[in-house]
Order: structure tokens, then C-alpha cells, then sequence
DNA sequence: ACAGGATATGTACGAGCGTACATACCATAG
DNA sequence: CTATGGTATGTACGCTCGTACATATCCTGT
């Protein structure tokens, strides 16, 4: 067929795309759009944009607001759980544990702003919303059982709150801490 | 043109009020529904109907909301200052600064949900916002001179974070840390 | 091949927001 | 006592938001 002048200019502007999977990748828009711009910025529209998707398309994957967030940092606290697990697991001993706890606040926490900005909008945002605060507390859970395959139960819960602290502490100052002095702290209080 | 009638009588519904340190009252309501509901929630409208005064007044006194959210983090960032000048400045020798370090987290600031809560929402919104950032990072340098009065600065550093992270942990947890268990992690922490 | 359900898209609506501003009132300086 | 400038109040405007929904398109099972 010829059909040579475009006649349905106004109903669908943008070509229809064919995107399985998109309500994943919606998910991780919103990760990014949290880390950047921060919970109360997160919106139906911003999340649409920097994933290049019709607003409509939000409405049509998600229910609410409040289920794109839960989705999202869900999907953030599983896999700071999965590196938190994959470095003390792969500790033999004590010793290897303690430096599996430096590299892991060093490297892997401090490494990367995006992570940490995360997980400090999901203390807040969990504090006014239930659902979130039952995937703090499970992420809390996970860090704790991982840490006491190599320490007894008050040490791991002190130890938690050192990393928490390391981390916050560090996530906020204008001259983070070095590897270094993270290798003291954590020395300091393992002996 | 008599008019008998009650002519003002839809102009001025509310009886006007003298009311001086009004700004002063402004900026603790606008704490008020920071802890209460977060900063995200944090409105004009929001702050007018807790100090219980018209709209307009909130755009009379205050220039911008960022304007009220900075007046409001500074007085509460000032507040638990004073309270850590004071715990550590009547503090006479190393054992007594570690009671008071003790006290100061146990009673202080563990024992008030209220600026448990101002502290987290300031730490994120400091993360956005230059001008909060200057106010938390004006508080950090502070407490950790206080600190310095009986440690040494790298003591005073770390176990500034040690602190950040039991408190932060302490408000996030269903079970917070008890007086003794922070007792006992302040404690190993400082041998 | 084709029916039908899943997916994709554009748009509309009502609510709440920050802010501006015209007006009204009053404590106080002179 | 009166003028005046600071303070108090109500309202309007333009904007963005979450959400609902009608419509369009395409994949898939038969």
C-alpha cells in the first residue's frame, strides 16, 4: 500500500515500542532518581523521564507511588545484603572476618555515593513508612546474621552500629575518612 | 448610603492578635511538624495551622520555605550542642568524659524521639541542600571539639561515628539498645 | 489467520503547593 | 492625640502533583 501522507499524526505521537521488562527498568529509574535528586523529588513524571517512558506507563506497571518506592529500595537493600554476605562468607577465620568488614565499609559502602545515598533515604523514608521500615529491619536482620558466622551476638550488633556510623559519618563530611582510618576504627574496637 | 449593616464583616475573620517573638514560635512549630511528619510533608499551610496562624503570616516573616527549614535545623542543631558542651565540659578527667559520653547518648539523645527523628531528616536534607549542609557540618566540627577536650582527635573522631551510628541504629531498630548495652559498646570502644 | 487479552500511550481532573499582594489593624514616637 | 510604619490577615494565581481512564497497538494461543 502506498499510504504516503502520515494520517494519524495526533493520537499516538511516539512510536509504540515493543519493551519487556520495562517495569524493571522503571524500578531501577527510581533508584537513580532517589539517589539524585532524593525521595520528595521522586515523582510519577521524573521516574517516566529519566527512564524515557510515557507517564501513563507508571499507572499502568504500579498502583501507587508508595509501591514504586517499596519496590525500589527493596531491590537496593538485597543487594548491598548480597555483597554484605558474599564478603563474610568468603571469611575462614576471624581475622579474615575483620578484614572482610574493612574492605566491605572502604570499598564497597564508601566506594560509592550512589549506594549511600540510598540507604540514608531509606532510614528516613522508613520512619514515616511501614512498609519500608520492614525492609529496613530485614536488611538490618541479614547484615546482623551475616556478621555472627564470625562474631558472637553483642558484637555483631556493636559492630553494626560502627558500620553505620563509619558510613553516615563519612557520607556527610566534607574529608570522608580514609581506608586507613577505617582499618583503625574497625581494629580498634575488634582489638 | 447609610449601610447599617455589619459592613467588615468578611474581610477580617479572625481577631487580630498582638503577638511579638510570633517568628520565634513560627520556627518551633516548623520543628514540630518536621519531627512529627518529616520535611517532606513540611508545608507553610502545614506550619500556619500547628502555631495556629493565618497563611499569610508564614510568607510575612519568612522570605522562602528554605528560608524557615534553615532557621528551624540551626536552632535544633544548636540545642543538641549545648547539651554536648555541657555533658563533656563538666567532665573532669578521661573516666568521667567516658560517663558522660555514656549519658549523653543513653539519656540525651536516645531519650528524646523527637530530636532523634530532627537529626536524621537533617542529615538528608543537608545532603540537597548547601545551606543545611553548612548547619550540620558547623554541628560535627563542635562535637567533635567538645570530644577533643578529653580525647584525642583521632579517638575523638571515631568515636564521634561510633556515636552517629548507636543513635541512628537505636532509632531505626524495634528494639532499641538499652543503657547498658550502649554502656558496654561505649566502653570497649574506649578500652 | 485471527480473536482477545496484555501492554502502551496521551490526556484530563481535582487537590495541594509556594508565593505575591491588597487590605486592615495597632503600638508607639512625636 | 495623631500620624506612621511595622505587623497581621485573607485571597488569588500559576504550577506540579497523583491518579483515572479512554484509546491504540501488539503479542500470543488456538
Amino acid at each position: 500500500m502506498t499510504d504516503p501522507a502520515p494520517p494519524r499524526s495526533s493520537v499516538p505521537r511516539r512510536p509504540r515500542r515493543h519493551d519487556p521488562g520495562r517495569r524493571d527498568r522503571l524500578i531501577d529509574a527510581a533508584l537513580t532518581v532517589i539517589a539524585e535528586r532524593g525521595v520528595a523529588a521522586t515523582t510519577h513524571r521524573e521516574i517516566a523521564r529519566v527512564a524515557d517512558v510515557p507517564l501513563g506507563s507508571m499507572t499502568y506497571h504500579f498502583t501507587s507511588l508508595e509501591e514504586v518506592l517499596a519496590e525500589a529500595f527493596t531491590r537496593h537493600a538485597d543487594s548491598v545484603a548480597r555483597v554484605f554476605d558474599e564478603r563474610l562468607g568468603a571469611a575462614r577465620d576471624r581475622d579474615e572476618a575483620t578484614e572482610a568488614v574493612i574492605a566491605l565499609v572502604a570499598d564497597d559502602l564508601l566506594g560509592s555515593q550512589h549506594d549511600l545515598v540510598l540507604s540514608v533515604e531509606l532510614y528516613v523514608a522508613a520512619a514515616r513508612n511501614p512498609a519500608l521500615r520492614a525492609v529496613t529491619q530485614a536488611w538490618m536482620a541479614r547484615s546482623r546474621q551475616a556478621l555472627e558466622r564470625h562474631f558472637d551476638a553483642t558484637t555483631a550488633r556493636e559492630l553494626d552500629a560502627l558500620i553505620e556510623g563509619l558510613v553516615l559519618h563519612s557520607a556527610l563530611s566534607t574529608d570522608p575518612m580514609t581506608s586507613d582510618q577505617i582499618r583503625h576504627a574497625i581494629h580498634r574496637f575488634l582489638h
